[in-house]
DNA sequence: ACACTTTATGCAATCAGTTGCACAAAGTGT
DNA sequence: ACACTTTGTGCAACTGATTGCATAAAGTGT
């Protein structure tokens, strides 16, 4: 059930229309909560009707005929609600990490090429994200005023943090695993002695 | 499309009926791929009438009489087959962030309490992980053959390992991220000067 | 014998997310 | 004038996951 609160945020921050929705979505917001342009327009459209948004007046409803949104004030008290109130973290839900799993049982035949795959995937967002923090969130960037970054810029920045944390994660776990599985596969290591070191 | 594959691994490893499958996957299977046992039972039922598992004779069918199933070689092909494709990993999808960054625009409220309780419960996890890699996969565990850890051990604390990089992760980002809006929310810091250090 | 609890299996409805396609207007090249 | 591309909006069908409920057998206490 968040789709709708990120596309309040989403409004909040910018009145826009559901491409350029869109379009912020493949950046920053959904680089945390992804949503394809389908998705976009159904909640539009139920955010609308339950009288949460609406419509700029501007343009008459027509298909193709670009349409801004802005959020009302009911909208602002659905996202204040959701914001404050309790919800426990999902479990894990990996395939990668299933599939290691499943190879333990059958073999890990080509596992190596994935686990560099994901690595170089991993790299490629973590420097996107490293990217983006010099850019807005180091001394003098423009989004610091003069007196310092403000707590809205310090929750922002604490939420590209977690990307940054959670990428450096997988890239150092997956170099782990290739450096135990991709030598293990090429040339099993001498087993050490029964007891000793 | 992953549970059919959790499930074929899960059997694999010991043939199981569905309650006994439930609560395997709320052990070591379900801290990677949670599942409940409504969706379990269904896919059981899939994955039997597709041909890749069987129930075992002894039971005649009956509601309410156990029922236990083993992989068929087509299960296991399926399974080999889909450890050795390719599937990228999914963009990151956390409420938790996304609260935080509409925090940015409505206000933090009532925020600190809840990085505390989700803070409290991800240090709960990587304890109840660390347990089990201390009881599974030290020198002297009873996985650990005369000749050392198999390839297998080795698959299966690398996805342990996994599971507890990323709690520890959530464990310092939360930390971080308390020690900010907690003292923030209280004592606003003293900005720095402008150009300085 | 009876009610109560535990173990076990399962259906149906709903919901969120994904995929595939269609439609409309405006701009661009020839 | 015409075809082609880009921008923008949207529906419909499907799939996977969740929630709520129903059923059945076996064990337990009185």
């Amino acid at each position: 059930m968040s789709l709708p609160h990120a596309i309040l945020t989403a409004l909040l921050e910018r009145p826009s229309s559901g491409l350029e929705l869109t379009r912020r979505f493949d950046r920053s917001i959904g680089y945390f909560w992804s949503a394809t342009h389908q998705q976009i327009y159904r909640e539009l459209g139920r955010l609308e009707r339950s009288g949460r948004i609406r419509a700029l007046e501007s343009a008459r409803p027509a298909r193709g005929r670009k349409k801004e949104y802005e959020v009302l004030p009911a909208g602002r008290a659905e996202l204040t609600g959701w914001v404050s109130g309790r919800e426990d973290p999902k479990p894990v839900r990996d395939p990668l990490l299933l599939r290691m799993r499943a190879a333990a049982v059958v073999g890990a035949d080509g596992l190596p090429d994935e686990l560099r795959r994901h690595l170089a995937l991993h790299e490629r967002q973590l420097a996107e994200y490293t990217d983006i923090e010099a850019r807005d969130f180091t001394r003098g960037a423009e989004v610091s005023g003069p007196d310092g970054p403000t707590e809205a810029d310090r929750l922002r920045h604490l939420v590209l943090r977690a990307g940054i944390d959670l990428e450096r994660m997988w890239v150092e776990w997956l170099s782990e695993a290739l450096r135990e599985t991709g030598t293990a596969t090429a040339a099993p290591a001498a087993p050490a002695g029964p007891d000793g070191v």
